[in-house]
This record gives C-alpha cells, structure tokens and sequence, in this order.
RNA sequence: GGCUGGGUGGCAGAGUGGUUAUGCUGCGGCCUGCAAAGCCGUCUACGCCGGUUCGAUUCCGACCCCAGCCUCCA
C-alpha cells in the first residue's frame, strides 16, 4: 500500500518513498513559545500526527523533529511587557503547548529541539556560509545572500525579479539584495545574546530548522512540513542555507504545507479579535471533537471554524461512540486490529482524512446492519484500527458516554432512576416511566430500551 | 501587480469523463407501551460563458467571485 503526498516542490502527488527504507524522517516547524497556540496552529499539529501515525503504520522507523521556537523577537517583546524572565515564558508556554497537543491527541515528536540549545550549530552553519561566499557580515549582521544560490525561490514559484517589484518593506541599508534574510543580527545591552564571531547576538528566525534538522535528522530528510504561509519566506530561506551549507546534498525530499484555518470566514487574527485558543476551546469543547473537526476537511483545503463545524464533529464522533457500545461485548486482541484496505487507501491518498472519516462511517454502518458477531467483529476491529490511525475512538467508552463532570446527575443517581424506570415499565406504570424519562431529558441524559436493558448516555 | 489554492445539494465535505461519496439535517416508513437508537426509503448539487467529446460537475479557454502568500504568521 503506497502513500502518496503532494509535495510544493513539484506541485503535484509523488509516490513517497524514504530514502532509507528502515528510518522515515519527518520534520515538522513547531511553536514559537510566547503565548498560547491558537486552533489554526493546531491544524498542522494534528494534521502532521495522521501523517506521523500512518508512516508508523508502514515503515518500522520513523523519526519525527518537532522544533521549540524559543529565542525569537516577539518573546523578547512579551517579556519585556510583563516582565517575566525570557526562559520562564518559554519554558511555561513550552508546557502549556505539550499538554494542549497531547489533549488533542498528538503524539510527542521523537526529538523535541529547541533553538537555544543548538547555538553552535547555528553559528558553525553561519561561519561555513560565509567562508563559502554565501553571507556576509554587513552592520553586525550576517545576511545570506539570495543572489548566490541560483534557486532561490524555486519552492514559492517566484523570482527575485517579482519580489523586488512587489516590495512592500522598507529594504534595511545593510542589505546588499532586498531579498537578503539575516542569518545573525546584534543583542543591545541587556537582551538575550550568545557571544558569536560577529560580536554578541541573537540568530535569525531561519536558520535554526535548517541547523536542527541537519543535526538530528541529516543533511537530508524525507518529509517538512508546515502550514502553507511558511512556504515564503521562512521554507524558502531553509532551502537556501541547508543547500548552500551542505552542496550537493538536497534538503528534503517532500515539501507538506496545510491549508488555513479561517474563523467564520474571516482570517484569525488578533487585530479581528477572533482568536481561539487551544486551551480556551478544550475547557468547553471535547478534544476529540477539536481533532475530529480539524480532520474533518482535507489538510491542503481551507477549514472554516465555526459552531457547526464543532456541532457536526461532535454528532459524528456520538455516533461511533454509541455503536461502538452495541459491540462492547465482543473483545478484541491486539492483532486483530488491523485497518482496512479502503482506510490505508483513503489516507494514503495524500491524507484524504474526509474519505477516511466516510469509510469508517460504513463500518459503524456495517456494525448495525451485520447479521451475526463474526461480522461485527471484524467491523469493529477495522473501525478501532482506523480509529487509531485517526487518533480518534481511543477512549474508554464512558469517558465519552457517561461522563458525569459538570453535569446536573452523577452516575448513581441516573443509575438509581433508570433501575426505578425499568421497574415502573415492568409494571406497565408508563405514567411513572415516562415522568422519569423526562427527569432524565431535563438533566441532557438519553435513556435507549433493548432488549437486553437500559442503556443511558448524556447528550453531547 | 506577481505567485498559490478554491467555488459541489439545507450545512459540512470527498470524488469522478457516462454508474450511491460520507456525516449532520428535512420528509416517509419499520421497530417501540410511547420514545431513543438503529434500519429502509427519499427531496434540494456541481460559480458563469464558450470549446473538445456520442456524452463534462469532472478536460481546455475566457470571465466573475473568495481565500492565502509576496512583511511576523500554522
């Protein structure tokens, strides 16, 4: 079974094969620790996990980087604001990032690096670029030269030509080409610094992912990805360095860049004010319901989030809930959790995660229509698998069903009425039975008779 | 202005040169003491205009509209 990705480089699907069949690498440009993520930073987070789970699913190795943004200026700013030590907010939002991640279900990178635990790399890198005549030292800065790498500007499609004439910045005097990025500008006193061959100061934002992932991963990797406003220039600029530090070695193999996420149609911003937040939403919205509803469109196609996303995940993922509680009884072992052919098929088309949400949708529906358990059985293990592809269905039933946190009943007391109900419906007292059903409605439980008892779940 | 994507039924969202996406919702039915759940059936589609074709929502061209990037940004 192949995967299939669409890689920007090309502009279209390749078939993706490692370069080392035993080890896939992947890396992924994580947060910049300054403040909380938002749901839009989410999307690649969780959209990536499909990617890093379904690689898992086929090769036996893969080694997955996720980077910490933790020296850059706009955490500068924040501490300048508040006050609070630089290493105290990164350190603070660092962990706030992991649990956000990990309550929508990613599963931790293999290598977590952080910027500032790589500055020699960072300035071996700077140093070697310079020796090579591919930056200079201009000002205390160290600016890469775009006009020594003939490529540059082969991932974003465009030309130095065009990038001049669409200038909307004011070009620093230092630069020798607009398009020149800085590689190492100067501290003020003061300001977080490293001591460096061009005086002391701070590394640009680029250069840092090309530094990590070579020292991590090699000089090439199979697989970066990010959203797709980092194309340019940030992607841009890793290509440059890493090629230019390292001639003759390409720099990865497959370029993997996400769609936005829009909020009611508008751009998320904070000039809008419509910034929602990762650890705001989980505090009233389950987290699956958040990963199924950013699963819920295809990763290179623009997501609107909106109530009616978030409902509408919230009813799908019900529903494999509920069925899923019809086949409790059948117990599974571990290796007959296989997925399907049409699951792998689905996800292997470049993260087709619609048409794998619509495949396992037929299997809940071949759970219900299934004649027999043999049947059943083999749905549901197809249906888990997939789930755990998804990273979706990983819940012990009730966490989902009958979680009583926050809710007007606890489980005895809804208990303690369903027995009651049963009882009344035993003596033909529907009066009673239907008093307490509505009791029952009034606290968002919903009771469902069968033939084997009473089942009750709470409305989501 | 340059470069990317995209416009599918009430909503979300796949896909395809001729055949049911899928989920939620609406409507009818089965089941049920009544419900709920489930099942069965069913109504609204492919931005606009041309072209290619026996046949286009699907390919080609023009147009309109939307979003993103070109500056920090997932």
């Amino acid at each position: 079974m192949s995967i299939k990705l669409y890689n920007t480089l090309t502009r279209r699907k390749e078939d993706f094969t490692p370069l080392d069949p035993d080890r896939v690498t992947m890396y992924l440009c994580g947060p910049t620790v300054y403040s909380y993520a938002h749901i839009g930073n989410a999307r690649p987070a969780v959209v990536f996990d499909v990617l890093n789970r379904l690689l898992r699913h086929h090769y036996k190795t893969v080694v997955f980087a996720r980077n910490i943004t933790d020296v850059d200026d706009k955490i500068i700013a924040a501490s300048e604001v508040s006050g609070e030590p630089i290493d105290a907010i990164t350190e603070r939002f660092t962990d706030i990032y992991n649990e956000d991640m990990q309550a929508l279900g990613v599963l931790p990178p293999d290598i977590e690096p952080r910027a500032t635990a790589h500055m020699p790399e960072m300035i071996a890198m700077i140093a070697q670029l310079i020796e090579t005549g591919h930056a200079y030292e201009s000002d205390q800065h160290v600016l890469f030269s775009v006009t020594s790498y003939p490529d540059y500007g082969k991932l974003a499609n465009r030309s130095l030509d065009d990038m001049q004439a669409g200038a909307r910045v004011e070009v620093a005097d230092y630069k020798r080409h607009p398009g020149d990025f800085v590689l190492w500008k100067p501290s003020a006193d003061g300001q977080v610094g490293w001591d460096s061959p061009w005086g002391r100061g701070r590394p640009g934002w680029h250069i840092e992912c090309s530094a990590m992932s070579a020292r991590h991963l090699g000089k090439t990797i199979d697989i970066h990805c990010g959203g797709i406003d980092l194309i340019f220039p940030h992607h841009e600029n890793e290509i440059a360095q890493s090629c230019c530090a390292h001639p003759g070695t390409p720099f990865v193999r497959y370029w993997v860049h996400n769609g936005f996420l829009t909020m009611n149609q508008d751009k998320m911003a904070k000039s809008v004010g419509n910034v929602l937040t990762v650890n705001e939403l989980r505090k009233r919205v389950h987290p699956e319901v958040l990963r199924l509803a950013l699963l819920s469109a295809q990763y290179r196609q623009p997501l609107d989030w909106n109530e009616d996303v978030v409902q509408q995940a919230t009813d799908r993922l019900d529903k494999m809930y509920c069925t899923l509680r019809s086949v409790e009884n059948i117990q599974l072992s571990e290796d007959e959790l296989t997925p399907g052919e049409e699951m792998l098929a689905a996800l292997g088309d470049d993260l087709n995660t619609p048409k794998a949400l619509a495949v396992m949708a037929k299997l809940v529906s071949r759970i219900n229509v299934a004649t027999d358990d043999d049947e059943r059985r083999v749905a549901k293990a197809q249906l888990l698998a997939s789930g755990r592809l998804m990273g979706l269905l990983e819940l012990p039933l009730n966490e989902w069903l009958q979680n009583c946190q926050g809710r007007a009943l606890s489980s005895e007391q809804i208990n303690a009425l369903v027995t009651e109900r049963e009882h009344a419906r035993a003596n033909r007292n529907f009066q009673r039975a239907d008093e307490i059903r509505q009791q029952l409605t009034d606290a968002s439980v919903q009771i469902e008779d069968s033939n084997e008892g009473t089942l009750w779940k709470f409305l989501q």
